[in-house]
DNA sequence: CTATTTGTGAACGGACCCGTATCGTAATTC
DNA sequence: GAATTACGATACGGGTCCGTTCACAAATAG
């Protein structure tokens, strides 16, 4: 993942044109427009090339094959969203106040039109390799999972909670959170929510969590 | 919906060779295997004609083209799931058993082979026409979510159930049940879950929602 | 300048697929 | 039997894409 280039140690023999990082930007620019924004048979060694500006030939001397480039899109594209999904509640003084602020940020990007680029590129069963699909799960849903219950198994140490299962109870929150988003998502189905009515939804779950987990 | 055939009034000229019904189901089939066992990109029509056993000429004189037969497909798969997820909750004299057993029966749904294959098939944003997506929508989710929430609002008249929000609380109910199932379905994570364990694991869920939830 | 490597542009063979067409055969009505 | 329709097998033109190749320009080190 600390590469400089696409599959490679040592990219430099140090004599001759040396390859242009620029042109990687590029690929992987391209490719993630075509990968996320059209679908996944969109992305060809064609329309990539095509769309980056760069000759085919180029695009065959850093990836091996159409595969290896869509697989390389996506690895990076997990990269970039790792970020995004590394939500995690805040100070746990006020509980109350930091998972609210945690459902709202999850939420938001939920809804987002990113994830659900993303979630649809998922589908292409066959192009994208499962240890792709590995990587984006543990760094995104699972570790929002883990930190979460963590969080949960902190402040019911600390007696400010009553949570002796906190996998459990974590998934459970996580699951009132997303309620039937994701599956709307799926379907396609607009859902315009502002942000002010995601706000009272959150609130209303993290009572609701707060009750069932009282100390 | 209720047609004899593909996109057919008065199909019989009652004069010639009769059409074979058989071979329009062997069509849907072999569509069928294709699209949610294989995926969107392997439904071809060269391919549907070699696994249903059935000549090209004889696909183009049923479906005008590849998008009306895949459309096809996804259709009269959605009819028949829309029985799988036409799950209701049962008497409401016992609101505990009645949710339970409709929880369970809806994870195990949700966790199955057939399910799965049918949300990676809609990735297929393109093939896959925005009508059959809605209408499998709402026979699906959508239908399952309004039963709930019809349940649940006939549960607070009877003085059952305080639930002065059914909309809302179903859909807290079917997210808590979904945890991260779907998610989990996304990214090709196995889960295994024996009818034990989910038994359990609902029956916890059922005992928070009506906690939250009492008269 | 020379050697070396990157990149371009264009072309190519092979594969697959779509949609259509043709010809022969099977099944049914009259 | 004659007319009519459904189906099979096969082939074709047109298209797209993959992966490779080749000749040539560009950039860098020594």
């Amino acid at each position: 993942m600390g590469n400089t280039g696409p599959e490679n140690p040592a990219r430099t023999r140090s004599v001759g044109r040396p390859v242009d990082p620029a042109k990687d930007r590029e690929i992987l620019a391209a490719g993630r427009r075509l990968l996320f924004g059209v679908g996944p048979e969109a992305v060809t060694m064609e329309a990539v090339a095509r769309e980056a500006g760069v000759a085919k030939a180029t695009l065959y001397r850093r990836y091996a094959n159409r595969d290896v480039l869509i697989a390389a899109v996506a690895e990076a594209e997990a990269e970039r969203m790792a970020g995004r999904f590394g939500v995690v509640p805040g100070s746990i003084d006020d509980l109350r106040s930091a998972l609210v602020d945690f459902g709202c940020t999850l939420t938001g990007f939920l809804l987002s039109a990113e994830h659900l680029r993303f979630i649809h590129a998922l589908g292409a069963s066959d192009r994208m390799a499962q240890s792709t699909r590995d990587s984006i799960y543990t760094h995104g849903p699972r570790g929002t999972h883990e930190r979460l219950a963590g969080w949960l198994a902190t402040a019911d140490r600390q007696g400010l909670l009553d949570c002796r299962d906190p996998v459990f109870a974590a998934e459970q929150f996580l699951g009132m959170l997303m309620g039937l988003d994701l599956v709307r998502t799926l379907y396609h189905v607009p859902l315009v929510r502002d942000a002010r009515a995601t706000e009272t939804r959150v609130s209303r779950l993290v009572d609701d969590f707060l009750r069932l987990h009282a100390a």
